[in-house]
DNA sequence: GCAGCGGTTTTCCGATACGAAAAGAGCTTT
DNA sequence: AAAGCTCTTTTCGTATCGGAAAACCGCTGC
């Protein structure tokens, strides 16, 4: 990718320059880490035992932390080391905040089951939470059962529900009844009782 | 968690060996990652721009890398940063499938919310759903903002909820519509319209 | 034997990260 | 407007990192 320099690379001045602008997205990551939380420079400082001024030129990235830094300051602030990278470029922003009004979203129709898929601007968020429903007029929304990896939350707002998982009994779920699964498992849902049914579902991973 | 030293911590023995098992640790990693690909240290010298002598120690853990040469290894292997703290994999019992049924679970209270915590007996969750009441007879249920590493999903299925993050202006949500947010920013939320207001929370991490 | 060779570790200094203390930079109060 | 306060940046001496070269450690062949 970049050169295979037989050349030394001694620090020539456009080097220098990237390698700042890689420690200032460091940077960047470390103080809204730290500021999501509302601390100042001081309690990361005490928390983490690393002194205020190696964080501070950190955060602006004068400076190149070394690897004891880095993993002190993880540990002080509560991420694993992978979290200071896990953004490299774009991600879940930290520190964000988000609001879904009422039919905001993009209705999706598979089937019977009419949804919508809150949050969907946000790029690789933890949870995946999707608001919808389920017709009485068809026994099933899907051909076959469904699997994706991760785990998924199953909640019944109105109406009654029943969830089928491959190789199991189905079970049947009224309002406020909820199921948690490993979503790699084929499962399916269909309102029960005549009725149709809202649920919230919220998938990780994807 | 650890410390909260008034002690400047000046590396004593102990520390110093930690330090250096942390180290050892990402050393073997990247040996693991260097090996994998049949590399000399000499190739992956020419490859990263790092040199021999700086990788082998790194490798051994006697020399904590700073953060640009950890970029320079990062690039020349080939692997994003957060390969390298790839993470120690899940516990989340594959295979499971569980039920809630109403009133399950423990009913707690702190101030005017009143919550149950559903499927609480699953180790490692990636999500941890609750159930909840916030009572109208206080403001606000808690005296301070609240903050936890992760991601946070709000959902109002009945009554009317006011949702303060810090630094931000108050976000009112009717039945139906929900907040998604970065968790450790200090947040709170509080019935309003004089009714109590039925909510379900979808956290991460913790 | 020992010479040659691929690979790794050690040595040794110049370059740089690190922390304590001092200096700024906004604020609010009196 | 000075004093006090909180938070951040700068300064500067010391500890540590970083790289070129030398030394070391199996190997294999002659």
């Amino acid at each position: 990718m970049q050169n295979l320099a037989p050349a030394p690379a001694p620090a020539t001045p456009e080097q220098s320059d990237n390698a700042e602008r890689d420690r200032q997205d460091f940077g960047r990551r470390l103080r809204d880490l730290r500021r999501a939380r509302g601390w100042t420079l001081a309690q990361l400082a005490e928390r983490s035992g690393v002194a205020i001024s190696t964080i501070s030129k950190a955060e602006r990235g004068v400076m190149a932390l070394t690897y004891d830094r880095m993993l002190q300051l993880a540990r002080g602030i509560g991420v694993d080391m992978a979290e200071f990278f896990a953004s490299e470029g774009e991600s879940y922003a930290p520190g964000s905040f988000a609001v879904a009004r009422l039919g905001e979203f993009r209705r999706q129709e598979t089937g019977s089951y009419v949804y919508e898929m809150l949050f969907s601007e946000i790029r690789n968020k933890a949870m995946t939470p999707m608001l919808g429903t389920l017709r009485a007029d068809h026994p099933l929304p899907f051909d076959d059962f469904v699997r994706h990896p991760g785990q998924e939350f199953l909640i019944v707002l109105q109406g009654v529900v029943t969830v089928h998982a491959e190789g199991r009994d189905p079970v049947t779920l009224r309002a406020g009844e909820s199921v948690y699964f490993d979503s790699a498992q084929g499962h399916l849902y269909a309102a029960g009782n005549g009725q149709d049914a809202r649920i919230l579902v919220v998938c990780t991973e994807s």
